[in-house]
DNA sequence: GCTAGTTTTCGAACATGTTCGAAAAGTCGA
DNA sequence: TCGACTTTTCGAACATGTTCGAAAACTAGC
């Protein structure tokens, strides 16, 4: 028994499978086009793909692994777009069009578990701003430094807008009772009033914008 | 029928509860101390506060609820320290206590969906936050979107480590098929070498402070 | 005491992700 | 052709989160 690893192609043997993980990915995504993301069960996608529901358990090692392939060969459709040539500016550009790009996957709070990268494929981003860094002058654990605070906030913002999102929907869900009640049975919210008078109705979407030049720049002028 | 909200103890009718959202919280604290959060589930809790399992949802909405609960009042017992006096240095000395207070659970992944904030008991570091900023001169606007970079930064840090970890852990689980063939059927990884070379072994926990003071000597010197 | 109303509890059941062990369907060397 | 070996598939079963509807247990008005 060949623990693990088979030369692809050598030899063949065994029972001939009658179906691929390319096709499990591609019935997958099939089915996140018709009924969205948090509709995908792994019953469901056995019965598209014409097969049993323990099979895909061979070509996947579970849902979220799944959800992780699909998310990467996502990345990896990405458009490269022409970066400027400015290394601060080709930084911003490069994270921006990372940002971009996730932010309209929401089903990424189950998934975005890679640490510093999102996947195999988006490498070329990573590639582009920890350069970017480095022709600015930065060494390279710096530039690093850099990639990684970046790569930080723009999780944090794609997952805490993502979850705001999931939770205004949830609003109207079913027998959620006395929450009223609930809130009564905790010590005074402190000077909650304190500061929502100085919490304008901001909108969320400029603030990522706002804070990623701020810590480049404050990353760069170091 | 008095539809969600009922006065707590203007004339009780009906049948006498057995059990109070505060004991299950608390049972679901000893369970967690015991065993861990990844072994809470409904049923044991349910076993442990001695009654039926579809009892708890009437106290709590769901497994979710219930956490995102324990970590609220976990956050509302975060030692408040003395904060420095200068204000970028007390931002930075909030955001670390937030961070690293949040840094000790690691079932944040599944919890962390307050938009803005984490929870109605940790007002006083957002206060603290905000407070600083505008004496430092932001006008209230931006000291809010400074409040909401912090907080992306932060969360983002946490949320990436902690699944780094749980990935680390999970390399020792049993049947993964053929990882390595699954590698060979992509592409080939485009430049990973040329970043390879610069990508020292930086401890990811020095990465925190570092990119957290840049951001906000950014964010303060516009 | 009886009945209506209300709140809490619970048993049955469902959907889903997943494991396990065995059956199916081939290849290869004797 | 026959068995050993390998790979893929699948049915049965389990654990878990959760919903639903009905039963239990009490209070208040008659």
């Amino acid at each position: 028994m060949m623990e693990g690893m088979a030369a692809p192609e050598r030899g063949r043997t065994g029972r001939p499978p009658r179906t691929s993980r390319a096709q499990i990915l591609s019935a997958a995504r099939e089915l996140i086009d018709d009924e969205g993301w948090e509709r995908l069960t792994m019953r469901k996608l056995a019965a598209r793909a014409g097969v049993a529901p323990t099979t895909l358990y061979h070509h996947v090692r579970d849902r979220e692994e799944l959800l992780a392939a699909l998310l990467d060969d996502y990345a990896d459709r990405i458009p490269r777009r022409e970066l400027p040539r400015e290394p601060v500016e080709r930084i911003l550009a490069a994270a921006t069009v990372m940002h971009d790009a996730l932010a309209g996957w929401p089903w990424l709070v189950e998934v975005l578990t890679a640490d510093d990268l999102i996947g195999d494929a988006a490498l070329w981003m990573v590639e582009a701003i920890v350069d970017a860094a480095m022709e600015h002058g930065c060494p390279a654990d710096e530039a690093v430094h850099l990639y990684r605070s970046v790569w930080y906030y723009t999780v944090g913002e794609i997952l805490v807008r993502a979850s705001a999102d999931r939770k205004r929907a949830e609003l109207d869900r079913p027998a959620y009772r006395d929450t009223v009640f609930r809130r009564l049975d905790k010590p005074e919210l402190p000077r909650l009033s304190a500061i929502a008078g100085r919490w304008p109705a901001l909108c969320a979407e400029d603030t990522y914008a706002y804070g990623l030049r701020a810590l480049v720049e404050g990353l760069l002028t170091k």
